[in-house]
DNA sequence: CGAACTGTTGAGTAGACTCAAAGACCGTGG
DNA sequence: CCACGGTCTTTGAGTCTACTCAACAGTTCG
């Protein structure tokens, strides 16, 4: 079972109390595999789930059958917990094989809050780390051209998995088609964006998805005038 | 002091409690001007804020110089929980005359978060309305043609501004340049998918800030292949 | 080994951006 | 009350980016 130990995204160096530990009791593990939906859009929303291992895509299905991708979620995200109403409003889908989600009872959930405030300030912690995923989704479909649009991207990427101990090495968990559908691009935009940046000198690849950062300012700074 | 009465989103029918009754005791009402800023990107995050009337923006400003915005501000929404960090990472400027904000120390609001379980709740459901308007907006960027953004734009404002009484009839209140940097979009491409919705029928213009919308599935679906 | 999927590259088109200018609206002050 | 300056808004002309359609290479998996 390479591959498949749970990674939590804070170090658990010497806290007072771990409240995902008191989360335990109500908790129920699921692996997935690749591709198999956790909920569709528009499913009763009766659980909150946390990312264990592996990565997952949450997303939306327009009328004209395009796809819009709204989060990518990593170890350690949360995510399922609808704004207030019973109903989910986007589908969630695994990306890699070898993912495992926890599942959390929401009235439980918010029973278990309503008891304990340490519960209720976790969860707190958690709908900010939605909020900060979705404002930095935001800042990136912001960007006007594409290679700015992708180059930010990776550097959020490179961000969310940690990678500065991997020297700004990273493995892409999604392929060319989800990055387009992130960032409302097309599938070809998204590619010819990756071999511009590659010749820039921006980023190197190996294969399609080890992705090295060279020059990250020039990334997220867009692909900008500097010679 | 017409036009500065405050609004609640919430009708305030019996409801057994109101949790904002309780978090008065620690609120400080702000009036402000228009163009009066709030708190600047990078400030430090000491308050939360909450719209009591009038209007704002939420944005911040690129290296390059442009200005994104990444929320608009309505009477009853929360502001200004930066997420975990001490710090802000956007600014915030009222956006009409006569807005007043009432501010909560944080830490205040907080320890009484962690002492009574009905102000957890709320602070959890005023984040979930957050979160609910960042996936909005993302499902608006997600948008290809312009049109289709901007109807989009205005069907999200007629739902936040809950015009069903008025008819569809709605105020907009911000200028075409703030659409332009909510949507990613120039301010001249703003005005001609206005004029293009106007001329297909599907809203009439009184002034160029109110709006009647008079085909919504014309708006939302984009400016399609009907007829 | 073939089929399906993923990824890259090319050619042509359509939509949005920039630059530019003119018209509408607003508040101010004479 | 009206004239004025400034901002906001609209429209036009030209350029450029990203989309679509199409073909081909590489990979994975049965």
């Amino acid at each position: 079972m390479r591959g498949i130990e749970p990674i939590r995204r804070e170090s658990p160096v010497a806290r007072p109390w771990d409240p995902l530990r008191a989360l335990d009791s109500v908790m129920t593990l699921t692996p997935c595999r690749c591709g198999q939906e956790i909920y569709g859009q528009e499913d009763p929303a009766e659980c909150w789930y946390r990312v264990v291992c592996g990565a997952l895509r949450r997303f939306a299905v327009r009328p004209d059958g395009r796809r819009q991708i709204v989060d990518f979620l990593l170890p350690g995200d949360w995510f399922g917990f609808a704004a207030g109403s019973d109903q989910h409003r986007f589908a969630v889908e695994a990306m890699a094989s070898g993912t495992v989600v926890s599942c959390y009872p929401r009235r439980r959930l918010e029973m278990l809050a309503d008891s304990d405030p340490r519960v209720a300030r976790e969860i707190r912690a958690m709908t900010f780390g939605a909020i900060e995923r979705l404002q930095n989704q935001i800042l990136i479909l912001g960007r006007m051209l594409a290679p700015e649009r992708v180059g930010s991207f990776l550097v959020e990427m490179a961000e969310r998995c940690a990678v500065q101990e991997t020297g700004d090495r990273l493995v892409l968990p999604m392929s060319r088609y989800d990055i387009a559908d992130y960032l409302a691009l097309s599938v070809e935009t998204v590619s010819r964006a990756m071999t511009d940046l590659k010749r820039r000198g921006a980023i190197t690849l190996a294969g399609t998805r080890r992705v090295r950062i060279v020059d990250r300012d020039a990334l997220d700074e867009g692909d900008g005038d500097q010679d």
